[in-house]
DNA sequence: CAAGTTTATGACCATACGGTCAACAATACA
DNA sequence: TGTATTGTTGACCGTATGGTCATAAACTTG
């Protein structure tokens, strides 16, 4: 190595994925990304490449941080119920918050990126198994049949990102409240 | 009036709006517009306005054409049940098919931040709502607690974009039954 | 036919876009 | 200290973008 970095990677890619998140890929420029990042156009070229793999980068660190907090949410204490529930909760709180107008860069992505760039695609398919294995991983321990957990997970994150469509397009927040209570509905119920 | 137009206005924007369903806002040209259309620029300009319009003009096409058809489904012939089930059965067809990556006009739209336009917004408001109300009122019929219905009318159109954004996404097809099934398992049984 | 009105045409425009590059700076290592 | 290597900088580039406009064409009406 020679002269070393004069930014944080993660801190950087974390602006990138802000930026992305919130305006979609096309809509994005580069004149976007270098201000919010503080690194000029030559820099992220050579660091990351061009504005496509920016966009995967992007999309990977969304994996990482804001997919992978949901998956260790299933993976942790508490009823298959609660933590549903608070799947659809925090849909709930982010549209509440103005963040990212309720949306789900997974799901930005699935809509815009996924038919035109096949490793996006791919990044997709691998998070979405990801995130429903997790869920169906919870409900196995309170459901007995595995074929119906692995089902039930699929229905899951239909419906989660069915609210994530309606928080951007402005529906009735009431709608996201109703779609987690009848997704509830489908487990069984709490023991003990 | 003096000149007549030598063009059809429906066929026009429904190749307009093809286009768009497509691309999505931002990456569409006004080129793929024109060459779509068969108009020149200076003809759409005239004809309907700059390129927010022209997508907002799509927008409304495809509600009065595409949604209006599952509304008239919805208010047509047949169970609660049997018009649920063709509702994500038309997902897994048109995905099969390849048609527009399996994607909703309505949902790409809602997702598309740049098209934040306000009168989008609303279009795609009132156009959520036209649905699930044409939902409600099939379940109505089997079901006799009207906020019930409701709810679950709410219910259904998240699963349905969700499994729209997983046809898109490339998630294996069957997650689509699955999301289908455990729909229809929370209406109440058919009766003869 | 003449005047008036709407539509069609395609050349034209300013700008914003993604991307490149040569020069310079900062480090490691010999 | 000198050389090689990598990172940074900002000017620069070709092009594609959304949008305009003067002119010509096709009609209606008197």
């Amino acid at each position: 190595m020679a002269r070393p970095r004069e930014f944080d990677e993660h801190q950087v890619i974390e602006s990138l994925m802000k930026i992305f998140w919130d305006k979609g890929y096309e809509a994005t420029t580069m004149q976007d990304l270098v201000k919010a990042s503080g690194l000029l156009k030559g820099s992220l070229y050579g660091a990351f490449g061009d504005k496509q793999a920016l966009y995967l980068a992007a999309l990977k660190h969304y994996d990482r941080t804001r997919i992978q907090a949901e998956i260790d949410m299933f993976n942790g204490e508490g009823s298959a119920r609660q933590k549903i529930a608070r799947l659809f909760d925090n849909v709930i709180e982010s549209t509440k918050r103005g963040l990212f107008g309720g949306g789900c860069l997974l799901c930005n992505a699935s809509l815009e990126k996924a038919v035109s760039d096949k490793q996006v695609k791919n990044e997709i398919k691998t998070t979405i198994r990801r995130l429903k294995v997790a869920i169906m991983d919870a409900i196995k321990v309170e459901q007995v049949n595995e074929d119906q957990a692995g089902s039930l997970a699929a229905f899951i994150v239909s419906a989660y990102f069915g609210t994530r469509v309606l928080a951007k397009g402005g529906a009735p927040a009431a709608m996201i409240g109703d779609t987690r209570d009848h997704c509830l509905q489908l487990l069984p119920r709490a023991r003990a």
